[in-house]
DNA sequence: GTCTATTTTTGAATCGATCCAAGTTCAGCG
DNA sequence: CGCTGAACTTGGATCGATTCAAAAATAGAC
């Protein structure tokens, strides 16, 4: 019966009601979004015509236009979407940006794409108030993308030097001192590196040409950071190999057998992500050499994983879900300057790192 | 110099432009949407005065009012925001919506609030294309509020029968018989099982008559397993305890206390999720108890967390991750029918189920 | 130089609401 | 009965684009 009148799909929008109320779409709009105004009689009356023709009550769309504010949002990145939701490092940032939202009402609206192209124009045409941008890769892209949008946004681990964007990071120099001084303290001398990329475009070992050449500036400040320490206990970090991989299980392996292979193997890892460490750390229990008694490792970024691998991983902890919330806050009180926030790390010390065996 | 013209924000937009380069609002348009069509010396002109006066692209806002369609999908729920982050279950299942939005382009936005009232007006005012519904609690409100958006909507771990929604589910008979079979056919005779709510309003062992009268058909129905396939071994269900919890920390602790302080322990847990199962492992350890050699534990729903416990569950485990691809299948094809699905559960044997203990 | 076919461009209509200045209604008052 | 002010309503303008039928410009043929 009712399919009758139906038939196809239409939808009923305000004017409709307006009209079958027999009132003009200015009360009809009213007695949506401001009730108190309009006279009980006439709302009853409205409100009986929407609900009789179906009305889904006002359309985002057609409100959002006249607004103007979407009141979300964008969270971006190279990355897959299921990224957000597997990585330790984003899921423990999105948590901080969730907080940061959730307080003020906001919603996120996740960005993504395979492609390049798609990437494009999903950032042209995400329906959000600001971005938030995720740059672990391919972040100077992301950055020219979002920028033409015109709209607030902050970058998150930026790469590269750029004072015209916002962006909030941390002191990497001090946190690689941090972690290099720690294991020269306990005594090592022969050290390795596993290094982020410098650039995008290959993995190895990295001369002092590459290093200097760098695109990457968070690698190259770590790579500081791991040098200065060492110096200062006399380690000639020119005989320091540095890895540079794609923080990835194939890269870092790949990384870690060629560090081994070598004459004086290092007694000692330094590695630029907690991630690698962690990799390493089951590479080197599948060769039987035991963590922190034959090799210590200390990573980078303090997921919350690190807590939980075995043995539990000594790393640089970034205060992550406080970079979130910072990142969620500089977008929703947007005043229009450029904001530029670098946070303290903290050497959190577990059972990874250790003396160097006797023999060495 | 620049700032003297500029003084205040001032919205560049489409008409603007066209009337700059002396061309209709609709070649300008085309320009940017469909450049193929218009003139190479206008694009051009069109695009160096875009350029000139700094416009940011065609508004995605304007866009959205004539074309209709978000191009993406809203998750909701009404846990905080963090849920979406924190919660290994929702994780799981985000990954999975996540992988099929990447394979169409949509985006995913992620709605949910503190207090009622905002997330009626969160619901209202989303901009998307269509929901998933994360019904863990208060899900008929959920549902209710969602109706009313009149949009293609998808619940998950729909609570309660309402066969007007569509919704993904699980065969929750069909798992606790496997789990409960499991542990009787391992020997044990002496069962307790922590539930999940069976309605809205409190916690402790429950009555035969709550269970009858049950809002939470899914906590029902893994009942009805557990205790078919027990009855099946001849165990007497009626002295089985069942504690219901709010899955959490402190029900499911105080659920254990109720249950190891009666004369009888259980050898056998049967626990409606791998929370609750993981945090009886917890609390069992700390009194001393070792799983499974003096109590055996079977969780349900197969989150990745469970495998990598210590010692790893034994559970019932749903295809979360397809639940979730189907899920947003479901709003990405929809096509104005009721869908129901209901997958089918496997049994995941770890080590936290054995032979009950000689002794017993 | 005219006529037809083709390529471009135009401008009004539309999407679905909200806002606001101006107009209407009505009760109360002198 | 007219006047005043408060309480409601109205309808046009606006938000920022896209679409499409029709007009205009251009090219090609004879």
């Amino acid at each position: 019966m009712a399919s009758s009148t139906e038939g196809n799909r239409r939808p009923v929008r305000l004017a409709d009601i307006a009209r079958a109320a027999g009132v003009s779409h200015g009360t009809a709009s009213n007695v949506f979004s401001r009730p108190e105004i309009v006279r009980e009689e006439v709302r009853e009356r409205v409100k009986a015509a929407a609900e009789a023709m179906g009305y889904a009550g006002p359309d985002p769309k057609g409100r959002l236009l006249r607004a103007g504010k979407v009141n979300a949002i964008g969270v971006a990145t190279t990355e897959p979407l299921s990224y957000f939701f597997d990585d330790p490092f984003a899921r423990t940032m999105m948590a901080g940006i969730s907080e940061a939202c959730d307080a003020t009402g906001a919603g996120i609206a996740l960005v993504s794409a395979g492609n390049e192209e798609k990437l494009a124009w999903n950032i042209q045409s995400a329906l959000v108030d600001g971005f938030i941008l995720f740059c672990i890769e391919g972040g100077s892209r992301l950055v020219e993308l979002t920028r033409e949008r015109k709209l607030p946004f902050v970058a998150l681990e930026l790469g590269f030097d750029d004072d015209t964007v916002s962006a909030i990071g941390v002191d990497n120099v001090a946190g690689a001192r941090l972690a290099a001084h720690h294991l020269a303290e306990l005594g090592h001398r022969r050290f390795a590196v596993l290094a982020l990329p410098f650039a995008d475009d290959s993995t190895g070992l990295v001369s002092p040409e590459r290093i200097r050449t760098a695109v990457y500036t968070g690698t190259r400040d770590r790579l500081v950071g791991y040098f200065e320490a060492l110096s200062r206990f006399g380690v000639d970090t020119t005989k320091v190999p540095v890895y540079e991989t794609e923080n990835d299980e194939a890269s870092t392996k790949a990384g870690l057998e060629t560090i081994f292979a070598a004459a004086e193997s290092p007694t000692a890892i330094l590695a630029m992500s907690d991630r690698m460490a962690m990799i390493a750390i089951e590479w080197l229990a599948a060769r039987g050499m035991a963590v922190p008694d034959d090799v210590s490792i200390v990573g980078f970024d303090g997921v919350p994983d690190a807590a939980l691998c075995d043995p539990p991983l000594t790393t640089v902890a970034q205060p992550i879900a406080e970079i979130g919330r910072r990142a969620a806050r500089t977008i929703l009180d947007f005043d229009g300057t450029v904001r530029r926030e670098t946070l303290g790390v903290e050497l959190v010390v577990r059972a990874s790192s250790g003396p160097p065996p006797e023999t060495a």
